[in-house]
DNA sequence: GTCTATAGACGGATAGAC
DNA sequence: GTCTATCCGTCTATAGAC
C-alpha cells in the first residue's frame, strides 16, 4: 500500500500518538474529518477563496484545531494535494503488455469514470490547481506523470506495431481518455445545466458517458467494427 | 454584430463618453486595458485569489481607476465573463443541416483550436468559474448553451439518419470536441509538463492535437475509412 | 478624469484559559 | 488536547486633493 499522505501526517506527531492510544484515535479520527471537509471546502472555493472558517464548520470543529492539527492553511492544502496524488497514481495500475487492448482500454475507462463520480471534489481540486499553472505539483507532473505516459504509450506503440489496434497517436490518446472522463467531475456543473438536470448529474448520465467515451476510443483505435450506416 | 459587453459598459455611461470626444477615447482604451489585464490575473489567480492591485499593475493605472471605471471587483469579473460568452457563442457559428459532415467537423475542431490557442487565459477564466459549480453563469449554460446543444446535436441525428455518418451519441459527440479542444488552453500546465516543454507548448503541439482530436472524431462517426494495421 | 491616502472588513494565525 | 478571544496583516472600496 502507498504511504498516504494521512500516514505522513500521523507519522510527524508519533510521540503525540501512539497506534491504540484514545489521543491517537481522536487524532486519527480529526485529522481524517478535516481533510474530508478541506477537500470539499477547495473543490468549491479554491485554495485562496476557501477560509479556515468555512473548513472547520464543515468539519464540525473549531478553527483554532485547524491550525493544531496542521499549522497553516498551505499545509492543510499540500495534505490534501497529496491525498490525491496517491489516488492519481492508485489509478494507474491498468494496461499491461500482454493485455487485450480492447479489454484493458475499455476498463481502465470504466475505473477513471468510478473514480470521477466516486470523488468528483478530489478531481476539482486537481484540476483547479492545474488551470491554476500546477505550482505545487509540477515535479509530479513532469516525473512520475510523464514518466507513467511515456511507459504506457510505448505499450500503445508496440500494440500498433504487432497489428493489434490502428495506428494512432498514443500519447494524445491517454491525455484524450483522461479529460473525457475527469470532465464529468470536473466540469459537472456544465453538463448538468445543459442536459438540464436540477438536481445534479444521475447514475445513468455516467453510464451514457461511460459508453460513449468507450466507443470513441475503440473506434478511434480500429477495435470495433466501423459502424453500420442507416 | 453582437453586443458585446464592452458596448454595455460604454453604454451605461454614455452621458461621459460621446463617441470621438477626447475622453470617450481615453475612456475605451482603459476599459480594455483594464478588461485585458483582468481576463489575464483571473486566469491564473481566480476570482477570490486576484487582487484589485494585482490587476491594476497589470493595467499599469493606478487601483483606484479599475473602481472608477467598473465599480467592484465582482462587477469587473462579471464584465470580464460576459466577454468571453459573447467570444464563445460568436465560436458557435458552424454546423449547418446541409453541409458536409466531414468537413464541418474538422472546419469546427480546427476554429476551436485556434480559439484555444490565441485566448487561453479567456477558457481559464471559464474552466474556474465552471468548476466552482457555475454560480454567475448556470442561467448562460441552462437557457443558450443548452438550446444551441439540442439545435446541433439534431443536425447530428440527422445526418445519422440519413446515413451520412455512423450512429453516434450526438450530445456527448459535441461535449467530447469542447473539452478535448479546451483542455490545451485549460490544462496547459499539465500537457506542457507531460511532453517536458520547458517553456510552454509550442505550435507544433498544437497541430498535433488538433490532428489527434480530427482523428478521433472523423473515425467514431465513421467518416474515414478503417485505418490500416501495420 | 486621475490618483493618493486611508477607512473598514475580513481572514489567517496564535495566546492563553480550561 | 480543546477552544475562545484577539491580534495583525491584507484587501476592497472610497473620500477628497489635484
Amino acid at each position: 500500500m502507498p504511504k498516504t499522505n494521512l500516514c505522513r501526517v500521523m507519522e510527524e506527531s508519533v510521540d503525540q500518538a501512539v497506534e491504540g492510544n484514545a489521543q491517537g484515535r481522536i487524532r486519527k479520527a480529526n485529522i481524517e474529518r478535516i481533510m474530508k471537509a478541506a477537500e470539499k471546502v477547495f473543490a468549491s472555493s479554491g485554495f485562496r477563496g476557501s477560509t479556515t472558517a468555512a473548513i472547520a464548520a464543515e468539519a464540525n470543529l473549531p478553527k483554532a484545531n485547524i491550525h493544531y492539527y496542521f499549522g497553516t492553511k498551505e499545509k492543510l492544502y499540500r495534505a490534501v494535494l497529496d491525498d490525491i496524488v496517491d489516488l492519481w497514481l492508485s489509478s494507474f495500475k491498468g494496461l499491461g503488455e500482454n493485455d487485450d487492448p480492447a479489454a484493458t482500454l475499455s476498463e481502465y475507462i470504466r475505473g477513471k469514470m468510478e473514480l470521477s463520480q466516486r470523488r468528483p471534489e478530489a478531481s476539482r481540486v486537481f484540476a483547479n490547481e492545474i488551470i491554476r499553472g500546477a505550482p505545487r505539483i509540477n515535479s509530479y507532473l513532469s516525473t512520475e506523470l510523464k514518466d507513467w505516459v511515456e511507459e504506457k504509450s510505448a505499450i500503445l506503440d508496440k500494440w500498433i506495431e504487432q497489428g493489434r489496434m490502428a495506428s494512432v497517436d498514443s500519447k494524445r490518446l491517454i491525455f484524450h481518455i483522461w479529460i473525457m472522463t475527469q470532465t464529468w467531475a470536473d466540469f459537472e456543473a456544465q453538463w448538468s445545466a445543459i442536459l438540464g438536470r436540477k438536481n445534479g448529474l444521475e447514475p445513468l448520465d455516467f453510464d451514457m458517458a461511460t459508453n460513449a467515451i468507450i466507443t470513441t476510443v475503440l473506434r478511434t483505435c480500429g477495435l470495433v467494427p466501423l459502424p453500420p450506416r442507416h
